[in-house]
DNA sequence: CGGGACGTTGACCTGGATCAAAAATTGTGG
DNA sequence: CCACAATTTTTGATCCAGGTCAACGTCCCG
């Protein structure tokens, strides 16, 4: 629960002169999205993948994923949304999602019909760059998983993905290194890896006394053994913020 | 050389109501970038990781990449730019990048103050709905590259990456099945492999009369193999498009 | 015609996959 | 509170796609 840190709550920092129209942005978006909260129970579909879909989100509580089911069976979890992201903004523009989202715990979000997200964008420069920064955001975790997918061993994709994780919920002011809940089979298919694969490596990392595990749930014990793993995984933002275990 | 299809030069599909406002966005960008055009050789940086940068660009012709070179050598492609899209739009909303954007051939591309693009967006709404829609289109990519990376095999990546440059470039009006200009070395670097599995698995395809091979060419000699082959990995729109084989 | 960049091939190794099964945990109804 | 079923985690044995190492070919280009 520590304050706000000055760029307020966006990660990365946003251009000097942006904050505002963010900041602005955001409150006209909040205040266009209260009407309606709705709940899911994990494993639910936010979004159906294929189908015609004319709402965007935003997580209040819980944690979902948007995720890519292929035809043989095999599975693949793009991007993980935490409380706060914007969902589905690519809905505005395209009449059809090639994923689902899901919901990985139970989840609370608000919505938005995309003609007011369109209507409220056109009227209010401040909303649509709020948009853009979200797409953004989203862009720049992709990128980063690109590279520790592409590049990166299991125990860097794990450690990348509790750094990642941690940070996130850290910035959120939920307790720091809190345990992460989250099911091996989701990591997983999030990290290209097979759920055996995943158990070993938590096993070799929880024997190092780096991470603690008990069923769905794990907490990082020694945060710069884990952020040292990740770190050739991260990009210049996150190796430089505290929250993800940087060393300044 | 078709005519262009009913949705114009927007690929996938975009939402009926945006169509005329991308387009409008297009050429209020394309007006306020026709200053000032520069040429790149094989090899050069557009953007160089970590600094300040304050331009967006379009490319106009060659191909370009973004590309993470991690401290250790390891070295990832992020993603191909291939002429009109736009490039760095996220210097708009940051003041750093994470990555370089590397020019794969000789590349020209016009150019546009970061701040003049906040301007402009902030005045025209279309002009804001093209940027996020250059934002959701380098997303979408990445969902495929990441589902590409987590599931695919060295043969579906493969023929992923060549379905995915030649649909583009059937697109963009450049002959279709004309041979893709791209060193193995950066093929490699772009799917997660070494180039010497790359050259191998080229050979198969080779063998198997679906590619011709030669030194930094290859020519697509059966779309629909390749086509098979790529598959799982492609997206709904992707799939159906028959620029990018996809059987209707 | 010599040197640098790129492509090709062989021999061998290993990180992670696959297959199979047992243990632990959680949920449910009685 | 317990018995049972379903889900999830854990472990062992074995395999293989792709990596590593090392050398050789080939294509420019000056």
């Amino acid at each position: 629960m520590t304050n706000p840190p000055t760029t307020g709550d966006y990660f990365p920092p946003p251009r000097r002169e942006l904050l505002k129209r963010l900041e602005a942005g955001n409150a006209a978006l909040q205040a266009a999205m209260q009407h309606d909260i709705r709940r899911f129970a994990t494993g639910a579909s936010i979004v159906k993948a294929a189908e015609d879909h004319k709402t965007i989100y935003r997580l209040v509580s819980g944690a979902a994923a948007r995720v890519r089911n292929l035809e043989d069976g095999r599975r693949q979890i793009v991007l993980i949304f935490l409380p706060g992201d914007l969902i589905a903004v690519k809905a505005m523009l395209l009449d059809r999602q090639p994923d689902s989202i899901e919901c990985l715990s139970q989840c609370t979000v608000r919505s938005l019909a995309c003609t007011e997200a369109i209507a409220l964008s056109a009227a209010n420069p401040d909303v649509a760059f709020r948009f853009m920064w979200q797409l953004a955001e989203d862009e720049r975790r992709l990128h980063n998983q690109v590279a520790m997918l592409g590049r990166g061993n299991a125990v860097e994709r794990i450690s990348t993905m509790l750094v990642d994780i941690n940070g996130r919920l850290a910035k959120l002011g939920l307790a720091d290194s809190m345990p992460i809940s989250i099911r091996q089979q989701d990591i997983a298919d999030y990290l290209g890896l097979t759920i055996v694969h995943v158990n070993r490596t938590l096993r070799t990392l929880r024997e190092q006394g780096v991470i603690a595990v008990q069923t769905g749930r794990i907490a990082i014990t020694d945060l710069e053994a884990v952020g040292r793993y990740a770190a050739p995984m991260l990009d210049v933002f996150e190796r430089e913020a505290p929250e993800f275990g940087g060393r300044v």
